[in-house]
DNA sequence: ATTTTTGTTGACTATCTGGTCGGAATAGTA
DNA sequence: TACTATTCCGACCAGATAGTCAACAAAAAT
């Protein structure tokens, strides 16, 4: 039965659970070195297996679907981002410095993980689809909610929700904007250059964004009756 | 032969030429809904020529692969865009004016079709990937020059290239970046009045980058020389 | 050492997909 | 009408893919 006794190196877990824990990790690295070359959707499972140097079955012992997979790096790297963006916010008490060190933090990370920002941003994509690969919102939705109330924390105003979640949409919008057209035409170095060199600009311009945005009105509750289009949220599974 | 003589309704070209061109949109138009469905990768061309309600094989009288296919699409959303844009900002000689016109267009532009935003972004999001579809990096540099060259027409001051592409990634950037986090959690109306009650901020802070950005230092140059980490510039051809 | 549980494997199947091709249908020509 | 050129069609083929499974290996339990 469950062995639980007095096991010696019991440190890290048993031999066996890191033992699986080390196949599961090969899974996921593959998973994203693949997914950054292919995309999403066309990496298949062979190709992951196969560059993780694994059996097709191993696959399948661990995950049950490729949606799986996906949430689980996606997480991991949402979860990864969440992280570094609170330890850096943590304690600030200012507006303008929150911004600066939020702004700092999005770009100093994806400076050293450019698998990550691509990753990130197929989600993104992702996520408009009406056939999407479910699961993938929550991790979003977690870190626009992060930026969301850590900016509240800071301004003295209660702002209602809506509001909040704009400048939330803001701060990313605006350097996932950026730099996913600089991205386009600049590279490696000079990438990182040029978004370094508006960072000041950047802070500025969410600062002014953000405190334009307190005073204007609430526009988000719905007063226009215009002949409405379909509703752009759709969503759910992808299955083929 | 070639049928040219005293043809009688040669309005709009032969039945025959009216057909094909009839055809051609069939497919074309399929092809956009089924990709906002499932993705460009995913859509297949029984999917579309079913949408189209086409036999497969007219799909291959029309088109030699599905990049084609895709480029067609994207470059005529593109196209449309650029149009849109050049439209309104013809003859603006200001640049907050000119700043306020082009957010306009965009929110003006994407309300009204919202699939195209969503194809416009999985474009995007494809041309990241290491093995992404050829050809569709032109238009959006096509488009990202346009703005580039507006902008450029309407400061007095000659700038150099490479601010001037800041610009034009700031101006793209904020503008879909914001409705691309915007879309995850708001909604049909919602989404375009949250958008159009920004669009005071938008300017104002894209107007204070664009000054901030003007008189700063010129940063693209590299100067620093950190430990390279692999270049992220990849692409080329999509082959299984 | 023996047995049991957990983890790994890759050959196999059923399905799907891209792409072809001969022939049917339509349009143009005389 | 008869004949040719163009456009359209969908059954068909070859290759790829997801997912299964019986057997094998490693670790844990006894």
């Amino acid at each position: 039965m469950k062995s639980n006794k007095g096991n010696k190196g019991e440190r890290d877990g048993s031999r066996q659970q890191r033992r699986v824990k080390a196949t599961r990790k090969k899974l996921l690295n593959a998973a994203r070195e693949v997914f950054v070359e292919k995309g999403l959707d066309l990496a298949t499972i062979d190709n992951i297996t196969e560059r993780a140097d694994l059996g097709k079955g191993t696959f399948y012992y661990h995950f049950t679907e490729k949606n799986e997979l996906i949430e689980s790096v996606m997480h991991e790297i949402m979860k990864d981002l969440v992280q570094a963006i609170e330890q850096k916010c943590q304690g600030v008490t200012d507006l303008p410095t929150l911004l600066d060190a939020m702004v700092g933090v999005h770009i100093a990370f994806f400076e050293n993980r450019w698998e990550d920002f691509v990753l990130f941003f197929q989600g993104r994509a992702d996520l408009q689809l009406q056939q999407g690969y479910a699961g993938l919102e929550r991790s979003f939705l977690a870190y626009l909610e992060r930026l969301e109330s850590l900016i509240d924390s800071v301004v003295e105003r209660r702002l209602p929700k809506p509001v909040l979640q704009r400048f939330g949409y803001a701060i990313a919008g605006f350097v996932f904007g950026y730099y996913s057209f600089a991205v386009i035409s600049l590279e490696g170095e000079e990438l990182d250059n040029s978004f370094r060199g508006m960072r000041d600009a950047f802070v500025g311009s969410l600062t002014r964004f953000i405190q334009v945005g307190m005073s204007a009105p609430l526009p988000a509750r719905s007063l226009k009756t215009k002949k409405v289009k379909q509703p752009p949220k759709p969503r759910r599974k992808k299955e083929n």
